[in-house]
DNA sequence: TCCTCACGGGG
DNA sequence: GTGTACGTGAGGA
């Protein structure tokens, strides 16, 4: 066979031995190639330990050898190295060893198939290569013509095909199909399955798709079982065998669908629920209802994360981005020659009293001035924890070292290494970004490519804080934190200096005025002082017209970090902390307290801004009025919350577990991280969950429970008006004068 | 008033 | 096949 060049499409272990590797041809071909590809894992430990592991190993298919290899922490270390030239035998052999020496400290021993090949080749997803092979596919030679780095790799000619049921299969029993190929859509009923498989069996021949996206082919919970259940492909797949039509799902004939159960677990203080899986062999199955904020970065995002991850694209879909930064750290290990630590799944102890309060140093929080300021610049630090580890050299191998010794020569460390191409990547991009025209199709792509990098770089931090993290280390996650603090601490001092007033701190963002200064040149100066003096880039979100700083609701007096709105000077607005920010806020409330806001923002200045409330209140009374006759839409007035544990285990019986409850009774199960979608209705029990199978009776909304809801959200945003003595009169700076409560009468009315 | 529970932040 | 920590605010008891 002459040398072919291509895209690499897929990449996993072959029975046989070896990889399977599935080329996307220039000519258009999808071929199945194979490659020896031997893979070793390490096993650590006394001598005579490693003579008896040896010996336990000797009857299985796998060549043994005594070795130094580096230990992260240790430098060389003898050890014993087991490689398998079947890489499909490997897990199953060291799982054997592992039981049976649990005393042993093993590497590279859970790693994909996909990493070590990356590790090896070069090779990512969608990857640019070429390869010479014989004439029964195996590849004798195999060269990565590009990186995970280019801007704008070449794009291959991927065909999709959409596989969707008509509704959410949670809410209702769907009855057909519809079908996206090569522009035509098709409408296949459910029902009777003869047809329905024969036709879904013929397009996938005819089109043969490197990517099947669905809606909920993967599955869930089964809601009538309460327990995981067959999603749509699964459930096609019975079907076919119960009819005995062969339905082609995977390209590979002979690769396996891999199904993996549902399941709930915590992460970043709440819980997720993650349902099944179903992957498949040489093509890509993406559910896109069961995919890792796909919302937020779509299929390009995804991409982008299987291309810089070396994550196979099935998986990259699926998993958070902290498993994807984890990869990203495992391919420099084994690229340096660092063994990888075999991660064990520990159960997390309870902190002590002094680990708590050793980690209760995290970012720097400068309590804000409570107010409304004119022409204040937010400066944020770029990507500032991953900038600090990348700037500074911190990683759990090269911690402590302070903060002036940090600028000194040392060798690189793997978080930094691995950290530098993603910040150069994403920032390059984000700068694109910018000169990019409106119309360039290459920029919704590219928003979604950074979002996904966002990501990455964000999870990174976190991921050093956790123990039982590969390359974690609570010293590095203090290191990186006690730096961000110095910066900022750093940055307040330019500022002062420069004849700056810094308003408010959070972590990783200042809001400054300055006498006199209202545009970008004026705050230039002190954006390259920063810079200079803590060595990390700082950008200028924007400059507001006005911004306020919120009290908080327990104590007027007090003020809150990370409670504000404003607008800038394009007329913008950026709101945190309020509810529109929260998800579980019916869309109602946000919309009108959004429609508020930019009621408010049409004041150019502070003082016009006076002049705009008597047109918010009548937005309100309007909002009112709507509500009580009825024409707000149920669906708008929704609260959906997630569910932290099982339903048992609620101590108090919230709105939400209450609305769970109504659900379970009717046999629709929610697991821990799945959320609840409810209305507040009067009476007991005071909610009614909206997926219960009766519609809910619009004559039983609590409209009370929703007026509040509503004055609640317009007094966080009125309130820079407003003063409950000194009626419609401003208050520029300093703290309001308006209580909780100031707007309404506490029954729901507006005070007039 | 105290306890429980959900949420944010990163663009 | 994952991963922080902490403060705020709402609702229940």
């Amino acid at each position: 066979m002459p040398d072919l060049t291509g895209w690499l499409l897929d990449l996993y272990p072959d029975p046989q031995g070896g990889v399977v590797l599935w080329l996307l041809g220039d000519d258009g071909e999808r071929r199945r190639l194979r490659q020896p590809f031997p893979v070793t894992f390490y096993a650590a430990g006394p001598s005579p330990r490693l003579r008896d592991l040896w010996r336990f190993l000797q009857t299985e298919p796998v060549h043994l050898e005594r070795a130094e290899r580096r230990d992260l922490f240790q430098g060389p270390i003898p050890v014993l190295a087991a490689r398998f030239d079947r890489p499909a035998d490997q897990p199953r052999v060291f799982r054997r060893a592992a039981q049976a020496f649990p005393d042993l400290t093993f590497y590279d021993a859970d790693l994909s198939l996909a990493l070590r090949h990356a590790a090896v080749f070069g090779t990512f997803p969608l990857s640019r290569c070429q390869v010479a092979a014989t004439s029964d596919g195996i590849i004798t030679d195999l060269q990565v013509m590009d990186t995970p780095w280019e801007l704008d790799p070449a794009r291959p000619p991927l065909r999709a095909m959409t596989i969707e049921p008509e509704v959410d299969p949670f809410h209702a029993e769907p009855t057909y199909l519809q079908v996206c190929a090569a522009g035509r859509v098709y409408c296949l009923s459910l029902e009777p399955a003869r047809p329905l498989l024969i036709n879904l069996a013929a397009l996938l021949r005819r089109h043969d798709p490197d990517l099947v996206l669905t809606q909920w082919g993967d599955g869930g919970t089964d809601h009538r079982a309460g327990h995981s259940s067959r999603g749509l492909l699964l459930r096609l797949l019975d079907l076919a065998q119960e009819w005995n039509i062969p339905l082609p799902l995977n390209r590979d004939p002979q690769g396996q669908i891999v199904h993996k159960p549902d399941r709930s677990y915590a992460a970043y203080g709440q819980v997720i629920y993650r349902g099944a899986q179903v992957h498949l062999a040489g093509r890509w199955h993406v559910d896109a209802a069961n995919t890792v904020m796909f919302h937020d970065y779509g299929l390009d995002g995804v991409l982008e994360m299987a291309r810089v991850t070396a994550l196979p694209v099935q998986t990259a879909a699926r998993v958070s981005p902290g498993t994807g930064i984890s990869a990203m750290q495992i391919v420099t290990a084994l690229r340096l020659g660092v063994l990888v630590p075999y991660h064990k799944q520990q159960a997390e102890r309870p902190k002590t009293a002094l680990e708590l309060f050793r980690s209760d140093q995290g970012g720097l929080v400068y309590q804000p001035l409570i107010g409304l300021h004119a022409d204040v610049a937010e400066l944020d630090f770029v990507s500032m924890y991953p900038s600090i580890m990348a700037r500074f050299n911190i990683s759990p191998e090269t911690v402590p070292l302070d903060f002036e010794e940090r600028n000194a020569d040392f060798e690189r460390g793997l978080i930094p290494r691995t950290l530098q191409p993603l910040l150069e990547k994403r920032l390059a991009l984000k700068q694109r970004l910018l000169t990019l025209p409106a119309w360039d199709a290459r920029r919704e792509s590219d928003r979604k490519r950074v979002s996904a990098h966002k990501w990455l770089l964000v999870t990174c931090f976190g991921y050093l804080g956790y123990k039982n993290a590969r390359f974690g280390r609570i010293e590095a996650h203090e290191a990186v934190t006690a730096y961000g603090r110095e910066c900022l601490l750093r940055a307040k001092e330019a500022i002062e200096d420069l004849g700056g007033t810094v308003l408010h701190m959070y972590v990783d963002g200042l809001w400054v005025k300055k006498d006199g200064a209202s545009t970008p040149e004026d705050f230039r100066p002190m954006m390259d002082e920063i810079a200079a003096r803590t060595g990390l880039p700082v950008g200028l979100d924007g400059i507001y017209r006005w911004v306020a700083f919120l009290p908080s609701r327990q104590d007027s007096r007090l003020p809150v970090a990370n409670r504000y709105f404003g607008v800038f000077q394009d007329g913008s607005t950026k709101m945190r902390g309020i509810e529109v920010r929260r998800r579980d806020t019916p869309a109602w409330i946000a919309e009108a307290q959004i429609e508020l806001l930019a009621c408010l923002a049409q004041a150019a200045q502070v003082e016009d801004l006076p002049a705009r409330l008597p047109q918010a209140q009548r937005i309100l009374r309007r909002k009112l009025a709507e509500l009580r006759a009825g024409r707000v839409p149920l669906a708008k007035l929704v609260v959906r919350q997630g569910l932290s544990r099982e339903l048992d285990a609620f101590v108090t019986r919230s709105p939400a577990a209450r609305a769970a409850g109504q659900l379970a009774a009717v046999g629709k199960h929610l697991r821990p991280g799945q959320s609840v979608r409810f209305l507040y209705t009067l009476g007991d029990p005071g909610v009614y969950a909206w997926d219960l199978p009766e519609p809910p009776d619009p004559r039983t909304l609590d409209l009370r429970r929703y007026q509040v809801l509503l004055l609640r959200a317009a007094e966080t945003v009125l309130q820079v008006g407003w003063d409950a003595r000194v009626r419609g009169k401003l208050l520029p700076a300093g703290p309001f004068g308006v209580q909780q409560g100031a707007l309404w009468d506490g029954r729901g009315g507006l005070i007039q």
